[in-house]
DNA sequence: GTCTATACAGGGATAGAC
DNA sequence: GTCTATCCCTGTATAGAC
């Protein structure tokens, strides 16, 4: 329908790069870090220019935020359907978790910082709930797992629910950290880690 | 030796009020969001003190940190010599790590911060070291456990590590958020907490 | 050591032409 | 929709009196 776009040098529209280069410095630097004169020559506008299509510098964060959340949310959907036994299923499930992760590391940055840190503002609420929600899908899933005997019916299922996520969450954010520092060997191979987490976590540490 | 203090209603010096009410505000608000003005007025000092005691703001900010560090750093300590088996040392490692965060959340949330995020500042990567040797120091713990045959060989000692010191940095920055959606049993008892992941870490998930 | 006053830069946001 | 120019405020930092 639409004709081919004249490709100018940006070939998006002055929204889209806004918001490009909003993620990406907002995801680097911080809100409060990140000035609106910064956005601007990043996305090749002036600053006026944002404040049109942006009420304010919190409501373009907002929309990056959502952007971002949407992007990330239905990532568990489907996994309730899938034949294979539980510990298949929470092995995807934590495999997909942090490969989506590292594959937009600007959008999970700038999510787990919302989520982790604890705000007040209205809209961000609606991120954290969001993260809980399907924090809730991931232990009901636990515990049709424990009704079926495969999961060891004395442990609280949230509590397994955390160690899976936790360790993803720390290894996403701390990975760069640990190339650094070399002799861990699963520093650049997230499927090496996950491999080996997962066999932790369901077998435990302790020798038999 | 020295006289006691005439007991002014602050009682403690100026520079102590400044570092106080900075570490209080850095760790709620964020290094950016916070101002000269903020952290005077709390402390009840003008602005230009500070800058009489501080060299910049950056200069407070480190300073704040390298207080925290301090008082973190020298937990692992003494737990080498310990005589039980490395099942009891690890869970009391996890255990007094844990603590020692929930009794100094300002200081946790401080040092937390800047050692997951990727700092450039040479005097941070100090801070980020500092967390290299003690996650090094749990490292060899586990390795001569596995020597010693309490725990499974064919584990990388690095997952382990990573395991505990993930939860618990999990569970502390997330409690709040768990206290509020309820039916998380352990949201608001740590010990609980600890005992169950420990129990999860050690054991392993699945039904046997 | 502590203050008041001030310099000066950069922030968010608006006005108005095109 | 996009720009230039501008407003006003707040931020860090300094000068200089006490």
């Amino acid at each position: 329908m639409s004709e081919p776009q004249q490709s100018k040098k940006p070939c998006v529209d002055a929204v889209d790069r806004v918001l490009i280069a909003a993620e990406d410095l907002f995801a680097t630097c911080g809100y409060d870090a990140v000035s609106i004169s910064a956005i601007a020559e990043r996305a090749n506008v002036s600053k006026a220019n944002i404040f049109h299509h942006f009420q304010s510098k919190r409501s373009l964060y907002i929309s990056v935020l959502k952007a971002a959340a949407n992007h990330s949310t239905m990532l568990l959907m489907g996994l309730e359907e899938t034949q294979s036994g539980y510990a298949d299923r929470l092995t995807m499930l934590a495999n997909g978790h942090l490969t989506n992760y590292l594959n937009h590391p600007n959008k999970s940055k700038l999510l787990m910082r919302e989520i982790l840190e604890h705000t007040s503002d209205a809209e961000i609420r609606v991120l954290q709930d969001d993260f809980g929600r399907n924090f809730a899908r991931v232990t009901s899933l636990i515990e049709k797992a424990q009704t079926d005997g495969e999961i060891r019916q004395d442990l609280d299922a949230a509590i397994v629910a955390v160690a899976i996520l936790a360790t993803n969450i720390f290894y996403i954010r701390t990975r760069e950290q640990m190339q650094e520092s070399s002799k861990i060997s699963f520093a650049d191979d997230s499927d090496l880690y996950s491999t080996q987490m997962m066999d932790l976590l369901l077998n435990g540490m302790l020798s038999r």
